[in-house]
DNA sequence: TTGACATGATACCTTTTGGTACCTTATGTA
DNA sequence: TACATAAGGTACCAAAAGGTATCATGTCAA
C-alpha cells in the first residue's frame, strides 16, 4: 500500500484551491467572519463573477461551505478543511528537524569529499 | 499591518509547486532518497522534459535543491522547504479545534433560529 | 578522440485558469 | 405590485500550465 502519503481527492482539491493568492486571501478574510459574496468582493479589485469562481473552487476543495440565507449566500470557513493539507505536510515533519538537516548536510559533504 | 498571514513569495512559490499531484509525488519520492532526473523519470509516465519542468518549479518553490555531480544532477529535498506552507496552514489551527467548531456551529444555529 | 549517455534548451500544442462583460433569476421592500 | 438589489449563469478572452518532440551541450570511458 501507499502508506502515509496517499494523495486523495481531498488533498488535490485543497492544494489546487490554495495555489491562488486571491483564494488564500479569501480564506484569511473568512477566518475573521462569515461573509456574503458581495462583502468578499469589496475586498478585491475584481468582479463578482471572478470572486464567485474562486469561491466555487474553495468550496470544491472543502475549505469553505455556503449557506443560503434569503437572497444572500453566506460563505463560511470549514473548520477542518485544511486538515488534509496539514496531514500531507506533516509527513515531511521529520525533515524539518534542524539537527537531522545538519546531519544530512554533513553526510552529503563527506560524500562530496570522498568523490573528489 | 499584515499580521500573521503575510503571503510572501516563498509561500506563493511553495503552494504553486504543491498544486500539481505529480510534483507532490516527486517530493514523496525524494523524501526516500536523492535522485537524478533520470531516476525520477523512471517513476512517471511522462518524458524527461516534462519531469524537468516539474523539478524547476519545485526548485523555484524552494522545495528541492539540485547538486551537479559530474554529468548528473542530484535532486535533493530541501529540509525546511515546506516550512512556509506549514506556517501558513498553522494560522488556521484554531479552527481545527473540534470544540471550537462545535461552538461555532451552535452559534450559527442559534442565529438561524433567531432569524427564522 | 570518439562514441555513449545524462542533461539542457527551444519551439510548439492543447487544456486549464483567472478574468471580464452581459444577461437572467430570485428575494426583500417601498 | 413594482422596483432595487444580491446572486447565478454563460460566453468569451488572454495567459499560464502541462505535455511532447527535437536539437544542442557536456562528461565519462574505451
Amino acid at each position: 500500500m501507499t502508506g502515509a502519503l496517499a494523495d486523495s481527492g481531498a488533498v488535490q482539491g485543497a492544494f489546487r484551491a490554495l495555489a491562488d493568492p486571491s483564494r488564500r486571501a479569501i480564506l484569511a478574510l473568512l477566518s475573521d467572519r462569515d461573509m456574503t459574496i458581495g462583502e468578499v468582493v469589496e475586498h478585491f479589485p475584481m468582479t463578482r463573477a471572478a470572486v464567485k469562481k474562486h469561491l466555487i473552487i474553495l468550496e470544491e476543495g472543502g475549505l469553505i461551505a455556503v449557506q443560503p440565507k434569503g437572497r444572500e449566500r453566506i460563505n463560511t470557513l470549514v473548520p477542518n478543511g485544511l486538515k488534509p493539507v496539514a496531514d500531507w505536510v506533516g509527513f515531511f515533519d521529520r525533515f524539518w528537524d534542524d539537527r537531522l538537516a545538519d546531519l544530512k548536510d554533513a553526510v552529503a559533504a563527506a560524500e562530496e569529499t570522498a568523490n573528489d
